[in-house]
DNA sequence: AGAGCGCACTTTGGATGTAATTTTTTTATT
DNA sequence: AATAAAAAAATTACATCCAAAGTGCGCTCT
């Protein structure tokens, strides 16, 4: 392995946020993860920095890291950042759209369309299967389609972390089936406005899209136990 | 000194590169800046670590830690993103005028002004003269308090980071005596539109001052020394 | 018995040491 | 003299070690 430790255990704590082993609030220590991965407490530490600059851990100098809390204010300002960056590439994708862009957007819709598909037949019986992992993952490949589109590489990587920081949280985004519905219908309408080269329709349909999406998401929020500190 | 070490050596390292002490492409020795601080390389190396994450450097495992070089496209990017950004941020500030947001505004513009004054009296002898980083600061504190105004925290962070990026390049800010008016006047203009209540004008203000300003500075770059890896 | 003080333990912050890899210098050969 | 190989020097990556701050437990004193 030629890989450096630091960035295995920077991965190896994102994985374990990843799958709620560390929720919101939970304290880190370096000596314990350390020894999880077989290594000294130094590439750990590195690996901590990173993850508090990324705005995932939280640290408190003598005190510890923690997993960052995030409240329904931050959310909803996350969300309302998707809107204008989505909401504008959207926009400028439809007004000038590419042949190799619009290649992969359609491939990301098709694809999306092919798991609602497949949910519609199988159900969806658990809210956290891979089913309705899979189900996240082409969802937002179809908004990272169109960002990637609009070909500004350093929205993308913006978008990315967004996204990423939504899968962080604890998984309210309940992919009942009227949502795949839904979901797919407002997809098709954005496509179609890109396509026919409607930039202000276009855009129009993905803010509301997303505004929608932060509507679900903060009503099935829990309440925000207020830690005062860390958040 | 309760700060953590390598809390000074992050920014210590982040001064170097705004002084262009450390210019583009600039290797980064951890000894050498351990024994400029007088701490060991533990704190230096987490602070390396931090700005690698936050894009300002590059770390290549094994052969070092660079300043990075970013080409015309990033920068393109950039101002895209604070058009974006910043235009949303304008639109929305001028729909839901809020008195104390406001108040920062004023403030800030009202502060523009008076150094632009001094400036035109004073002149401007040196473009990198402390009244020109002085002019340059109280630019994007005009943009923050916009930004601030809007009140979404996520973004006021995206943009301070986008602003930061432009104040570590080899200054293209040139403050002639015409640009720091054109920049007044059309501040002004954003300003008006905000106070008058025209979201639709404030956004079409700030995005043409943007655009105009991505265009002053691209083409005071020197064009990009194509260094192959580590852009 | 309860509050206050103090000592031991835990954990982080920082320093130093070691191994491995890259770069530079030196030397030998064509 | 130029090039290539090899050894030496330098530098990173990681491990270990020490110090200091914080936590908790128990003891004492009121």
């Amino acid at each position: 392995m030629k890989t450096p430790l630091r960035e295995k255990a920077y991965q190896h704590i994102r994985e374990k946020i990843f799958l709620r082993e560390l929720t919101a609030g939970s304290r880190l220590e370096e000596v314990k993860i350390a020894k999880e991965l077989g290594v000294s407490r130094a590439p750990v530490r590195e690996a901590l920095c990173r993850l508090e600059s990324e705005g995932i851990l939280y640290l408190v100098p003598r005190m510890g890291t923690f997993v960052k809390i995030h409240n329904r204010d931050e959310i909803c300002d996350w969300w309302e950042l998707r809107a204008v960056l989505e909401g504008s590439a959207t926009e400028k994708v439809a007004t000038q759209v590419s042949e190799s862009g619009l290649e992969g957007i359609v491939a990301a819709h098709r694809k999306m369309l092919q798991l609602a598909r497949k949910i519609r037949t199988k159900g969806l019986s658990d809210l956290r299967s891979p089913l309705a992992k899979e189900w996240e993952r082409s969802d937002l490949g179809f908004h990272m389609a169109i960002v990637r589109a609009a070909g500004n590489q350093a929205m993308v990587k913006m978008v990315e972390n967004l996204h990423i920081m939504d899968m962080f949280l604890d998984g309210p985004t309940e992919p009942i089936r009227s949502m795949v519905r839904r979901v797919c219908t407002e997809h098709g309408r954005i496509l179609r406005a890109i396509r026919k080269g409607q930039p202000v329709i276009a855009r129009k349909e993905m803010v509301s899209q997303l505004m929608w999406a932060r509507q679900v998401v903060l009503s099935h929020m829990q309440q925000p136990r207020n830690i005062g500190f860390y958040t």
